[in-house]
DNA sequence: AACTAATCGAGACGGTACGTCCCGTCTTAGA
DNA sequence: TCTAAGACGGGACGTACCGTCTCGATTAGTT
């Protein structure tokens, strides 16, 4: 299965008629904002591909031209509109980054997106195509981001060495997302600064 | 589906009293024994409700008396047939037997189990009713057990005081969770202790 | 399948207690009344098995001992209530008794023993055993009943030889069956008379 | 199921419009055709709606989409499949049609026909809905054939006149639904003939 | 009066068909 | 030539009712 299908505008050097976008273009992001909006209101499931050609004003075959199912339209909704968004901050030392960095991802847990990211981590517990998709286009470049601020601290000397970073970034966004997942309590401010703290506590230099 | 025959009632201390489960138990755990062995053999998706009906050679409606739907059902098979293998096992000190919990758990994560756990932990990302049975018969009641093993290892002396003890929880749940649902790494006995072992250089006393 | 059981009472001597018929024949006519009452109010269709039993105050399964299935016990509740109340009456000469009998049957088929006949006329179009049973304890019986008629009036000099007297039954009923079924025109005494009129121009002598 | 392909329009005067009917109508025979296959070879209730839609390799929806059971369903099959077949023959004298259609009509129904009709008639006895379309798609308009060739008799002076034609339609169409449906008779040439014999017996001018 | 055997109500059971839903593909008419 | 609209094949769902079977309670007849 291909799964994510990218537009492939291939002629940049003579847009027609219309200036910007191909209408193509538009047509996407109509199909993805359509997506983000019903989805992180009501919930994947309740969601239809139908519902979604719908209220994009557009056939359903324009939506299965471009993504190959639901689970992969909602994940480029997610990677487009909300990646960005999920940016690594700056900040004088790593440890101020990782914190900043932390704090923002448990923000958008807690909003719309986190319906998102919830659904498709649970749906790719079904689909392996969709669990690598996720893997590779969300989670590993966020914790490339959180592995490098570790290994940067460490050469700061905020952190001490020896300390398995792998196990680490685990450490810190396993429990954001287990309290995603299950609901155990909230991802509010003192639960991720406590998080943080005790997980210091162990490490610092 | 080999049924119970009361006739034969050989106890000779209660003679009057009808010896082994009615029907309707028997019946309720063939449909918890094929649920299982389906599920965990071909994943929840892949199996539909009229396999578990016929594999328990059982009328679908007998099924649907009994649960709601196939998540309630899964769940079930979880409780009653897992459930008690991940009893906690006793040790000398609270440390030792954290740390056999959670090797133990890894190893049913690794297992047919972990099929079940993360099938229904995504089911309910989409069920709140399923959430809530989730939390409510899994989740909570191997919390308590690490909260009261890290209770007692506070007052054994064997960890610092004014941790917060809910976080610390899920600081150990929740990285094993998180290779669990994102299989970003193995659940091996390697990863357990060395989470173990960074949990803990923070937090001894 | 033995279609209809009827109940054997074997102790027509020596009633032990209770004075009367035995219990089983009261549970029997419970029965035969719950279905006809629910059955002409409601519509064959419409009324389940357990309808019947629960308004008979009885167990499905004192209902299907009596009887293999719906059909057989509609086809007695009709028999057993309705039946007598459709006896040829007397009259002086034939044709009267004819014309009586006609307008009698005319009456019952308005009323809600029609449904009964409807039902059952029905039904046997898909169950021969019911098909049989009906043929031979309702509709040959009163087929048994026209033709003496006709006979006698033949006899009598009122109705001319050489008519064939199995046609001309299935001319008599045969009309007033049709409008019970395809509700083409209602089944009252204009109707009955006439066609009696039209029927007795051709053949009388 | 073979379709008709559009893409070879061979028909040189009408170039630019398509020919073949649309592909919705071809399913809609491939239902129907099934539908009476199966039903006046196995009987109304032995067929179920998904055996329908498999042999007309179909989706079940496609076959609800325009049916709304399966009644409605054997209604149309009936209709459309038989319905010309039965249409009323020419001769010189009305009365000669007379007999014609009705020994046409008498075929019918002792063929693989019968049992749709039959079928109909019976689960009619049970939808109102069915029993309207019945009456109005086949009923009435062979009766209003025979209603007309009897007026006609009366005009070439071939009927007297003062008969209740309504009446006498049932007095013809009568029996012979009466022996379908109770199959106390067959429905020969002889029979036709004798029934229609002993009716203008009392009919002619 | 106590015991046994039969019978009952209640309703669970295996099974079959129903009619609905949504997926992902395919067709059609019109721009 | 492309698209919206939506029909289509497929397959699972959850429901209804059939006719059978189980169970504990009640009754009937016997000891």
């Amino acid at each position: 299965m291909q799964m994510i299908r990218r537009t492939s505008n291939l002629v940049p050097t003579a847009p027609h008629k219309k200036i910007g976008r191909p209408r193509s273009e538009a047509v996407r992001e109509a199909i993805l904002r359509a997506t983000f909006e019903l989805v992180s209101a009501r919930g994947f499931r309740a969601i239809t591909m139908d519902q979604i050609a719908l209220k994009a004003g557009v056939g359903k075959m324009t939506v299965y031209r471009r993504w190959s199912n639901k689970a992969a339209l909602v994940m480029d909704a997610l990677a487009q509109l909300v990646g960005p968004a999920t940016a690594f901050p700056s900040a004088a030392r790593s440890l101020e980054r990782l914190s900043k960095q932390l704090l923002l991802q448990a923000r958008f847990f807690r909003g719309p997106y986190g319906t998102l990211i919830r659904s498709l981590l649970a749906e790719a517990q079904f689909d392996e195509n969709l669990a690598r998709e996720f893997r590779e286009r969300w989670i590993i470049p966020r914790r490339a981001g959180v592995l490098e601020i570790l290994g940067h601290a460490v050469e700061e000397g905020d952190l001490k060495t020896g300390v398995d970073l792998e196990i680490a970034t685990d450490q810190l966004y396993g429990p954001i997302y287990y309290r995603l997942l299950i609901g155990s309590g909230k991802i509010d401010r003192t639960f991720v600064e406590t998080l943080l703290q005790q997980f210091l506590d162990g490490h610092k230099a």
